[in-house]
DNA sequence: ATCTATGCAAATAATTTGCACAATG
DNA sequence: CATTGTGCAAATTATTTGCATAGAT
């Protein structure tokens, strides 16, 4: 995220908190900005350490208040990889309708947009007599890398 | 399920786990037996109670012990309702292509299948050069009938 | 000054694990 | 009868909550 962009967010995270007639504490632009610094997804515990680089005196408990809070804002979404830990992707006000690949053997994760998937998503709601608001779609499958030489990118980063 | 899909899918359980050099115990036998016996999807201590209503010794370090096997073996599923609550599909023999529709407001959970999503994950997945092994889709929205009427049978169900 | 938000630590919930014994192949 | 599978209870991990106090409006 650019830096133009990253301000924006921000902004918006605290205006939401401010909408809804919530204080704005040293604690909660901490882990606003902690929480869209970055382009990767992360775990709540994941979340509590970047905020307490920015300050040291957000605590776990906050962190765990102020989640639920930034999914309703929209401007984080829950991420499920399949190994049981809750992650969270900053990444869907850039690319609302962006999806995940996932290998299941060098655990690569690659993110998708598609146009088509988009438009079937929104055709099949309308069909089943629903207003879509959230979708996800997470495919799990073998890397061409791996499967035809053996060894990828990841594979070898995980082995060291 | 019927009763000859049912047996069908609980022998290659069983097979499968054989396959694998495991013993087969009144437990595990219980277990597969309380998976397939529903059309529901459940949790952990859901199949927990299944299972002991079959065979009251089954306790639940087994269920957690065999969950994953049976994952491994391709007949259940995992399922994430977006609750936190880790939950099991038993119905992915019969149908492998289903994803999930829930609505936000009452709950209701609807099951599809439609072949031009299944293709389009396909292409989709070659094109980001992957075999596709795993699909999971679930569109979380609003149903019409709570919208339209405000009120639907789900949510009349959940107010008794 | 009022009242929300926080830190801390205890509580809860879901899952995993060590160990002695039971039961399969 | 050798070895795997099990029950039990304790351990671990992730998350939630009660309470006294700090701090925002």
């Amino acid at each position: 995220m650019d830096v133009e962009n990253y301000e924006k967010v921000c902004t918006a995270a605290r205006n939401f908190f401010i909408g809804k007639g919530l204080r704005q504490t040293s604690q909660r632009n901490a882990i606003i900005a902690a929480a869209f610094s970055t382009q990767e997804y992360f775990s709540a515990e994941g979340l509590l350490h970047m905020a307490q680089a920015i300050d040291p005196s957000v605590s776990r408990a906050t962190v765990y208040r102020n989640l639920p809070l930034l999914l309703e804002s929209g401007l984080l979404r829950e991420l499920d990889l399949g190994d049981g830990i809750q992650y969270y992707d900053p990444k869907f006000v850039e690319h609302p309708t962006h999806h995940h690949m996932i290998c299941v053997d060098c655990e690569k994760i690659i993110e998708f947009e598609d146009t088509n998937i988009e438009l079937l998503e929104n055709c099949i709601s309308r069909r089943l007599g629903f207003s879509p608001a959230n979708k996800m779609l997470r495919i799990k499958g073998h890397c061409d890398e791996l499967r035809l030489h053996g060894n990828c990118l990841r594979r070898r980063e995980q082995e060291t």
